[in-house]
DNA sequence: ATATATTTTTAGTCAAGTCTAAAAATTAAT
DNA sequence: ATTAATTTTTAGACTTGACTAAAAATATAT
């Protein structure tokens, strides 16, 4: 069994792992859990005993496969739950990381099983990231960065990159929600600004903005 | 804010508040909580620095109002989930305790509030117990232990004293389930058994089971 | 290649929560 | 009213997870 601090740094090393090919540094861990590089090293240590994380001294740290396994159930219960809070409980989706982050730790087999069910097995949570199944695999799907679509080509927001509550509340202040079609009908060179179509709505858009939306070209 | 400990010291003592008039003994709860005094004597300080609830040394402790308001919230969080489980996971009531222990300590004000009314507002957990209000008031409905019935006499299950696991797969086992008629058919003297109807179906239960059992007259 | 900067680890400390063993207070029994 | 038994508190220690400051290792720059 893990501590909640032991899980939290399981997914940290996996979220890390996603993007980076090397093993994760000592500092890329403490900065992720806002911690300090010298409470990782300890952490590391007791995860490595556990057999959890592969560590050498100074040569950072990778997950062994029962690290992997466990850290890919907790993102999947962190998933399943943002999935209810904002099906069932009527959450707006920049309001159930906190929320969810509590949850993740809860432990019971069952219950995440039936919260599967009772949810209807869904595949996304409400940001558009992937949810893994059981075994802890999960299927991508093909999705580009909006900023990288070229004049006239569409598609379907399917994700956020940034899931900062600020930035979710501007998407909603813009009536951009998952799902919706979107349309590239100009992009300005001076500033990589975006000219859009969503659904039958104009809007521009920063090159910022650009670079946080994935659409799953049509 | 207060600990996963310090809710559970808080929750134990305002449970044996319910059928105590005197100050809550430091064995008490060590027994309750399944600990040691003298844990028991260094947590209590720590609550009555935080004010939740009255401490002198070797007279045992009261909650509160403030104490009493945090205490009865976890345990309107507790009962609430254990509806959850039951109503919407399939969850077995002989089965919710222990999840319902984790989850009683999840923070969010939203998330309860969204929870109660997903629920439709339940007064009564799925062992009968009450559910306090947002205030922590709770309405006691009338009811009396089985084996404190006449003879002739009859009415509603409506809770159990004992919820421990064996106890609620026992009943089932039965099929003897909230909500069903109970008539008492006889009463037997030499051990304090008793035959009974529920709904049209006799049965012999012990003393008891009899002692375990809530009953709303008719 | 050597000096400088950065990263990582070690060493020592701390708070929360628990424990055991011993001392002190309270309660029960003679 | 003493003595004996029980309850409660204190004292000291341990574990987990964090921190600061200093030392050691690695990476970068001249
Ligand atoms: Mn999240
Ligand atoms: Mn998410
Ligand atoms: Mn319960
Ligand atoms: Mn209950």
């Amino acid at each position: 069994m893990f501590t909640l601090s032991e899980e939290n740094y399981l997914k940290a090393i996996y979220h890390l792992e996603l993007d980076a090919s090397k093993g994760i540094s000592t500092n890329a861990i403490a900065e992720k859990l806002d911690t300090k590089a010298s409470s990782v090293t300890d952490m590391v240590k007791k995860l490595s005993e556990k057999e959890v994380v592969i560590y050498k001294k100074y040569k950072g740290v990778t997950l062994t496969e029962l690290g992997k396994t466990i850290a890919a159930n907790v993102v999947r219960k962190h998933r399943l739950w943002e999935v209810f809070l904002v099906q069932k409980l009527n959450f707006s989706w920049d309001e159930v990381h906190d929320v969810a982050e509590q949850l993740e730790h809860i432990k019971s087999a069952k219950l995440i099983d039936q919260l599967d069910s009772f949810l209807g097995f869904p595949t996304h949570d409400p940001h558009g990231d992937p949810i893994p199944d059981r075994d802890g695999n999960l299927k991508t799907i093909e999705k580009s960065l909006l900023a990288t679509l070229s004049k006239n080509e569409s598609g379907i927001c399917v994700g956020v990159d940034d899931s900062s509550s600020e930035f979710l509340q501007f998407l909603d202040k813009k009536g951009i929600t998952l799902g919706k079609k979107i349309t590239i009908l100009d992009k300005e060179d001076f500033d990589d600004s975006l000219s859009i179509l969503i659904e039958d709505r104009k809007l521009n858009i920063s090159n910022k903005i650009a670079n946080n939306l994935y659409i799953k070209k049509a």
